[in-house]
DNA sequence: TTCAATAGTTAGGCTCGGCAAACTTTAAGA
DNA sequence: TCTTAAAGTTTGCCGAGCCTAACTATTGAA
């Protein structure tokens, strides 16, 4: 059984590895809230268990080892806030802190008796795809939102569920995993993205656009439900 | 926020103490799977910290603090147990391992949604009352089989549900809650009792007899369910 | 090419919650 | 009453995982 805080850092790690970047001692410390002083133990610790490899002042990379553990702990993260969501009705925004206890406690038993609860679902609230079971990395899906083009029109597939306040944003503008948005305009010089949402016309911020990720539809369509 | 530690301690001395019986260091540490000098060393903390109160040789007694610690777990533990059975279906003999984790996690927030989501419930899976918020220590309802006389009817209210494999037994016997059970003969010298069951005979041993609890029915009835 | 500034590591210390070993108290039986 | 077994406590130690402080490596700007 692995320490919640070796998971944490096995799971920060890949968070900020994104597709094999090397990932410095002082990304993890202020992404964990620790001193790097701590953090070049534990790395330590964890290159020795055979978790990540270590270059001293060069970062660190997950092995295979490392990834296995990272994969399963989002596939429990991620069904863990579907069953959260789906059974007792906890909104999308309100979720993610409860996985974040619960993904390390929860038995593989329960874990799968959820899955299958579920029906073997692939998505979660926030359209992140869910891992297989002992599955490889799962990709973000659709493109984001501040690289499409004007005049495209995108369905909302994925968004960035880290921040609470920015899904309560979200709800607040209507906007929904399977919306469907057209890009009016892309403003120069770091400006908003005006959208057209359900025959509204709405701008938004581009830090918020990056984090909305669509897919790119070729003509118009019905919006969903 | 208590440590899980710190919580379990109180929960065993809560469990051992039933009506106000003072626990001693052994049992503790027989209950709990560590060392006696460990529960001296905890007992003290706890003692300074005003949970329970400690006569040095003499055992220890919870506080009112230590009460209200000790029934807000129970009030957890047991609507976990009756979540999990209720929405995953997991069957009574399965709940309360991973109730036993869950419940020194889960948020108040989250225990609340629960708690409304079944429908603000009185008893758990195992017939035991579910106590109130912030309430008083919940007493057992009915009495135990042991001590019921021979003719004598009773609807099963509470078993103990410590052990999987009684729960076990209990469901191959078909026994649940709610069952209906008259005692048909009581043999002498710690003998089995002899019960009538769904117009089955069957015989159980005293151990089993103490961990069902019933109320006593004047009269004949038809079975329940 | 040198030298800060920044990043990273090492050393030493702290708390928590365990352990073993040594010691003390209690209580039961001779 | 005395002795001794059982129960309880104290002391000193350990590992995890954090911290601060001191030291080292890297790098980019002068």
């Amino acid at each position: 059984m692995l320490s919640r805080s070796i998971e944490d850092y096995i799971k920060t790690v890949y968070e900020l590895q994104g597709e094999n970047q090397r990932v410095f001692t002082k990304d993890i410390a202020r992404s964990m809230g620790v001193k790097m002083s701590s953090v070049s133990g534990m790395v330590k610790h964890l290159a020795a268990e055979g978790y990540l490899s270590h270059k001293p002042y060069k970062g660190v990379l997950l092995t295979k080892r490392g990834q296995r553990i990272a994969v399963d702990l989002l596939r429990r993260h991620r069904l863990i806030e579907l069953f959260l969501n789906k059974t007792l009705d906890i909104p999308w925004d309100e979720i993610h802190e409860d996985a974040e206890v619960l993904e390390h406690v929860i038995s593989n038993k329960l874990i799968e008796r959820i899955f299958n609860f579920l029906g073997r679902p692939k998505f979660d609230p926030h359209g992140h795809t869910i891992p297989v079971r002992d599955g490889n990395l799962p990709l973000s899906r659709g493109v984001p939102l501040d690289k499409v083009s004007e005049g495209e029109i995108g369905r909302v597939v994925e968004v960035s569920d880290h921040d609470p306040e920015f899904l309560r944003y979200l709800t607040d503008l209507k906007l929904k995993i399977g919306s469907e948005v057209q890009v009016k305009e892309r403003a120069p010089f770091g400006g908003p993205i005006m959208l057209k949402l359900e025959r509204q016309s709405l701008a938004i911020g581009l830090d918020a656009a990056r984090r909305i990720r669509v897919d790119i539809k070729k003509k118009v369509g019905k919006r969903s439900n």
